[in-house]
DNA sequence: TTGGTTGCAAACTTTTTGCAAGCGT
DNA sequence: ACGCTTGCAAAAAGTTTGCAACCAA
């Protein structure tokens, strides 16, 4: 498959650090692999777990895959980062400071687009009505095809 | 997480015979296991690669777990078969004899839901009209809370 | 007979876990 | 000092691959 290259890039805002207070709040500590683990998702956008570890360990060789997975945990816990499924393969994780957004992959050019909630919302009112479903639109990914490889 | 279970038990009409026919046509050939294989997504509704695999060795002991990744594959190719992610483990495969469905999956208690594809058409409609994606909505699985769940 | 298929074993990729040492509070 | 965290190594889970024997056409 193509690489995916990413159409929204992540403009994010800068983390208040208030986010600190919030996680030791939560019984958490405060390490400095959970601020370069955070702040590598927020360099690069949208990352695998493998991306975020390589990301880190340009600076910090010593920094453990484990530390990764268990730290992704912690910060989607404070509702920090949030994954979604790209690909048959790993989890994407991105940064939440922006506005929620959902994912479109195309399956011909492996291009991954960021769409605002608001234009699922007529899924949404409708599996609210008719089913009762609160749906988790900022987990979702649409496949398909984008109008170029649509053609 | 508790275990899924399925409010759209699947009613599948039987398979015709026909696919046979296709798959020999794409030079395929027609093997016992091809056919226990397919027999089996039908019987289950919706499983596993694994559910696959252990529910077709009930009656023949020998099939290989590779097999069944192969099979896959290739009635996913010929259309007979779909899959979907409804958990961050392995891909579910259903029959595609039915009605084209989404899959709708509580967090709270785990239940899998089929939707039928109509339901989404407001949301593919934008998608194409918007952004000309055109969206395959079979693949979908909305993540949420049910009625129950919700509270 | 020909070449698509299968079973087997081993390799691989991604994620999880047990545990002792380390460090934030 | 207490106990949450980390790094490490091993295990687990899921999938893929090379290859010789096998069998559908």
């Amino acid at each position: 498959m193509p690489e995916a290259e990413h159409t929204h890039p992540n403009v994010t805002a800068p983390a208040t650090g208030d986010w600190r207070a919030e996680l030791r709040a939560k019984g958490y500590r405060l390490t400095p692999q959970r601020e370069l683990i955070l702040a590598a998702i927020e360099d690069l956008g949208h990352a695998t777990p493998d991306e975020v570890l390589a990301h880190v360990q340009e600076r910090v060789s010593s920094v453990n895959a484990s530390t990764v997975y268990r730290t992704l945990e912690v910060l989607e816990d404070l509702g920090l980062v949030r994954h979604a499924h790209l690909s048959d393969r790993a989890p994407t994780y991105h940064s939440v400071s922006g506005h929620e957004h959902f994912h479109l992959k195309c399956r011909g050019c492996g291009q991954v687009t960021s769409v605002d909630v608001d234009l699922a919302s007529a899924l949404t009112d409708r599996l609210a009505d008719e089913l009762g479903f609160v749906a988790d639109i900022g987990h979702l990914t649409v496949f398909g095809r984008c109008s170029r490889c649509a053609g």
